[in-house]
DNA sequence: TTTTGTGAACTAGTTCACAGCT
DNA sequence: AGCTGTGAACTAGTTCACAAAA
């Protein structure tokens, strides 16, 4: 019983469960991760059990984040790699190519551009964008070129980018964003540091790397308090 | 129950609760960016109220999170954003220099070492280290010094290195992260894809850019489904 | 009056435990 | 027998609501 969209939806969807926790589609990911591994190296099925001793994992989460999109196993045997691996990637929207621009074309930008946990299956960077004079027109080592940020909107129709990754100075980003939005990016993964705001149908996520490293320090001050 | 050393603890301390939450050190650090621009801005205290109009936050919230700690507010008044300031980067370690090593010094490995939010006030890249031996011995654009991965353990504790950022290829991971730990260093923030495993003294926070993405892709192809 | 600090209520997320399928 | 799928129990995290302080 899948998406019927012209119809009320029934109570009970499997294709698109009325709110998936973000803690579960990062699950997902690292689970499609593993059945990749797992399919590389020729075995077939897996049970919840055995995939959930690869990570620090209680194997009733993973069948239940599974469970929200359909009935992927077997009783007695547990899942098919080939098969629950096709399945996570239809559900992660990973089975098409998703088109990606970077904007920020500074040392992280272009390291981002480059990275080849961003040149993975399903990514494929497509353009690198900066407001310098002196970059516009230049590559990255891979290959990506560089536009003027004032092309976005007409590239990003162009080359129907789907997801804008930010990379610039925190005091540009709001900005940066607004005009990714006005794009029609309906996807932004910021680097950028401070808060910033996207209308309800733009799914925005942010890495703050300051805030990573200070949480980290406080471990290690709590740590030579309580030894 | 838990390390008592040398005196019971009392039941209730200020200092260092039992378990503070990665979710509430994450957000004192962001509370503690704000404070550093209200009071660049001039302001001289400040309502839970007002600070979490700031972000998408309640105000109870805030003040639970402070609560752990102390008691830092006036009540009629708010918060001294000077005090809490200071208060708050005691808390998190920042009233000391923290020195960093960046294993890797591939593109991100080298764009980390020279990211801005890196550099900051509390922080200061010591390092970076690499296997490649034409890379060693030359630097990074801001010049810090690229050293043999052999040398980790003897410049470790002659820089006095207190985090690790990891930033090599995945295979390699593991391997590097066992060595950062026989190397004494106790928080390590990790870049590479996949689990990793550390003894329990020490502290590792991972950024995975691959699950970001696709879980940024689960919501397109979501909202494409749900309209 | 204003705003904190906090118990109580609520909501979200995880784990248990077991019926039911293969 | 083995393992999934899932309600029930539990744990963690958030928000409410109000007494107490300035």
């Amino acid at each position: 019983m899948v998406a019927l969209n012209l119809v009320n939806r029934p109570n009970k969807r499997r294709q698109a469960p009325d709110q998936v926790s973000e803690l579960t589609t990062n699950r997902l990911s690292i689970y499609l991760r593993c059945l990749h591994e797992l399919d590389a190296n020729g075995v077939q099925t897996i049970s919840s059990q055995a995939l959930a001793e690869q990570f620090q994992l209680n194997a009733a989460q993973i069948r239940k984040d599974l469970a929200y999109f359909g009935e992927f196993g077997v009783r007695g045997v547990g899942y098919y790699v080939k098969e629950l691996r096709r399945h996570l990637r239809q559900i992660l929207g990973l089975d098409r190519k998703l088109r990606v621009a970077i904007v920020g074309a500074g040392n992280l930008g272009l390291a981002l551009a480059d990275y080849p946990g961003f040149r993975q299956e399903g990514f494929e960077i497509a353009a690198l964008f900066d407001a310098a004079r002196e970059k516009i027109g230049q590559h990255s080592r891979g290959g990506v070129p560089i536009h003027d940020i004032k092309e976005l909107k007409r590239i990003a129709r162009r080359e129907r980018l789907d997801i804008s990754v930010i990379a610039v100075p925190a005091p540009h980003a709001q900005l940066v964003v607004d005009q990714v939005v006005a794009a029609g990016i309906k996807g932004i993964l910021n680097f950028s540091p401070g808060a910033l705001h996207v209308p309800e149908d733009v799914k925005l996520k942010s890495v703050d790397l300051t805030v990573s490293l200070e949480s980290l320090s406080f471990y290690l001050a709590q740590g030579e308090i309580d030894g």
